[in-house]
DNA sequence: CTTGGTTTTTTGAATGGTCAAAACATGGGT
DNA sequence: ACCCATGTTTTGACCATTCAAAAAACCAAG
């Protein structure tokens, strides 16, 4: 009945983030990870997972982990959303970093009315994803989930067009950022090498970048139709 | 050292409102009048006074009450800065009414970085008031304080601009809305009654208002240069 | 002065969230 | 089947913030 705290908003956010990495949905989410993943100890979170099973947002098994029940995962998604919208707000209106907004909206995200965020929704022309290229959930918490191909798995000399990037590390987006790596940027992969832990890409005026294997993987593309 | 919890601000801003509310400032604010202004038992207010009180932020004298010390006084005026700059930014660009951006700003004042602050006021163009014409802190934390009339205290007839409005209540905004009271509004006070506890006002296109004297002493004006 | 009423402080307890460390369960190798 | 490494839960404690209710201080009026 009362409103989530932020501290449960976290939770519930960071387990269905955890769900949706692991390609099975529907796989416990191990403590560990869950522990990790939100800077506490083990038993902290082994705690906290159990009043989220009490309030019905969490299917909790001893030992095994945790999954979002549907009113979990409706709660986490609506987190999602406030998140998104907050970071494509901060970007597109007050001309802010896609590096930076990061931060900023893990804290404005627990703040934010649902008016609020109703009204930045409409000025923004109801966007379909945010600057990192995330899905944004709608406000009944259902989101469109698209299965794309990264930079290590699309084929050879292929157009295509950077759609998302799963890393919201400012460093790392820094250096995208650097590159003309954003998304929308259309791109071909030019060459893989395994031994060499290479993967190099043809990007805006055809210019030559070259990325870890790591770092290829949390660029995703799409088919592209023609080349500018 | 750390910074301060949301809690911690509330107290300090609740502190350095009430000090300006009495007309001499540096006198001591009593623990009743801060418990009530927070909605905590006094005995709460007590408790964490002492503790602000332990960090510096204010002067605590037991029986007597509670006053800023310059290093919390400046931290209060930069929460009372987020605040006015939010509710501004939620207005002028957001579009919502003064009426609901007051418990908005409330929230948003303790999650919005210097930064992000910062960035508002230069979109604004560093604007020296809010909607409800309250005079915004700069960026150290000092803020220009100036003494105007109110439509109870102002000679009858002249010409007057109004220029802040001393209450946050989201009806009583409202109302003032509704018939044109907004801060740059040009105004003239035709009568004033006691006994019937009446002040009638021309505002806008000569509209005539009458509002009660509570209501009237919460509207601040200055003198107007001519008359449209 | 002393008394009574108001305000303030103290005390004890509760809640939400956290940690450290001890105790416990699980599953893979031998 | 057993044992041990790893991951998980339990326990006991702590911090910040709050309330309820008892105790204390203050102040004005007689």
């Amino acid at each position: 009945m009362p409103l989530p705290s932020s501290t449960v908003e976290n939770y519930l956010k960071t387990i269905y983030k955890a769900q949706a990495a692991q390609q099975d949905r529907g796989r416990l989410v191990p403590m560990g990870h869950l522990a990790q993943a939100l800077a506490v100890v083990p038993g902290t979170a082994t705690t906290m997972v159990k009043a989220l099973a009490e309030s019905g947002l969490v299917h909790y098994e001893p030992y095994a982990g945790v999954r979002l029940t549907p009113a979990g995962e409706k709660l986490a998604a609506l987190v999602l959303r406030r998140h998104r919208l907050i970071e494509l707000f901060l970007v597109k209106v007050l001309g802010m970093s896609w590096a930076e907004v990061h931060d900023e909206a893990e804290r404005l995200e627990h703040a934010a009315s649902d008016k609020l965020i109703d009204r930045i929704d409409t000025m923004l022309g109801r966007p379909a994803t945010d600057p990192h290229g995330d899905p944004i959930p709608d406000s009944s918490g259902s989101m469109v989930v698209r299965d794309y191909q990264t930079l290590l798995t699309c084929s050879l000399g292929a157009p295509v067009v950077l759609t998302r990037v799963t890393d919201q590390d400012a460093a790392f987006l820094r250096f995208l950022e650097g590159n003309s790596l954003k998304p929308g940027q259309k791109l071909r992969v030019e060459a893989r090498d395994d031994a060499a832990d290479q993967v190099v890409v043809r990007g805006r005026r055809d210019a030559k970048i070259t990325i870890g294997m790591r770092a290829a993987a949390k660029l995703q593309v799409a088919p592209a139709e023609a080349e500018g």
